[in-house]
DNA sequence: CTGGCTCCTTACCAATTGGTAGGTCACTAT
DNA sequence: ATAGTGACCTACCAATTGGTAAGGAGCCAG
């Protein structure tokens, strides 16, 4: 039981830094002092494994991110991006390897964790349908909406590495700074006002 | 001289498709009805390969992305983003693989192609801090901006396959044909109105 | 016709990959 | 005591990886 969470946390790390091909069983395994038999031994083969990841990601996402109990008001929606925009900062592993999950999907269509990502996004829209600034708008627009904030963090938080190599550590903190308060106005900008 | 080329083309194919790691120097020549030799006599190794195809990404946007004789005026920076979108689109592949340098840059740190970026990213900053209404604003919040409205795109050019599977085509062609209105707004948005 | 050059091949290699087979050891239920 | 079970190991394997060595086909200059 412990030690199939210290595999999945382990597991977890590398696929997010080094993508599914670029971690090998071995090199999981050495990093808990066990041989990649153990690994098999736990998960069978290593697709299952890292879909075991993935499975504990979709799980945490959903249980953490949305509050089913959202309370209705003109900003539900921008709250909720501002605790998915924290959140997502707190678990970038996640966010990286689910980020990977989206580029290798092409590939693995119609398959694994992308399925338990939908009822998310189906939660966000919903919240900003809900809003009174966005009655007069058609789906595609809010699912659009949605989409454009949501890429505003991702893309951030997979990002700060590259940005704190590209100019400085500093530089990405000031960012890191001012980030909520421009993604609430990214947020709640549009509808029909 | 032409071969050069062609296998720059596949190898863009493969890794944007299966990453680094995952599409190897075998597949790559079996495409083009060469063997990895010949790829090896072109390039030397794979590792040198990459940087070529990453290379040749970063001049085509260089070229391409920012027009230097941008005109100066309040939609600036809403225009080129407007721009941006429909060559990012245009161009998914070289979108889809400097996604995943993005996401390898923290082992990679401050090699390769990284710093080709730079030059687009702070153009197209400088066209945000000559626009009237950001007069006012720090560095951070114009910066921050700017990498905003890059993510809502780039991550929803990368996203694309995996929404056709999670929705359908037409979810996805709905969504393509308001992105651009509601990028616009999402680029004017903010400042210091 | 010869020497050298570019482009590409076959033959080979050591290392690493994911995975199988079979066994050891500790613990628990009978 | 014993049979069973879960957790893990060593030993091994075929396939694939990136890469080296050496050579051949075509071309062009002397």
């Amino acid at each position: 039981m412990e030690t199939r969470q210290r595999i999945l946390a382990a597991a977890l790390r590398l696929f997010a830094e080094r993508g599914f091909y670029g971690a090998s069983m071995d090199q999981i395994a050495r990093e808990l002092d066990l041989t990649k038999q153990a690994l098999i031994h736990h998960f069978g083969t290593k697709e299952k494994l890292y879909g075991a990841v993935l499975v504990a990601i979709s799980e945490r996402l959903m249980t953490e991110a949305i509050q089913p109990t959202e309370v209705e008001s003109a900003s539900a929606f921008a709250d909720a991006v501002s605790r998915i925009y924290l959140r997502t900062l707190q678990h970038r592993e996640d966010t990286l390897l689910l980020m990977r999950e989206l580029l290798d999907n092409r590939r693995r269509a119609a398959q694994a964790g992308t399925w338990y990502l939908k009822p998310f996004l189906d939660g966000l829209a919903d919240l900003l349908r809900r809003d009174p600034n966005w009655q007069e708008e058609d789906e595609g627009s809010i699912f659009t909406h949605v989409y454009q904030v949501l890429g505003a963090i991702n893309y951030f938080a997979v990002s700060t590495a590259t940005l704190e190599n590209m100019y400085s550590v500093e530089h990405v903190e000031a960012m890191q700074e001012c980030f909520p308060e421009r993604l609430r106005k990214l947020a709640m900008g549009g509808g029909d006002t």
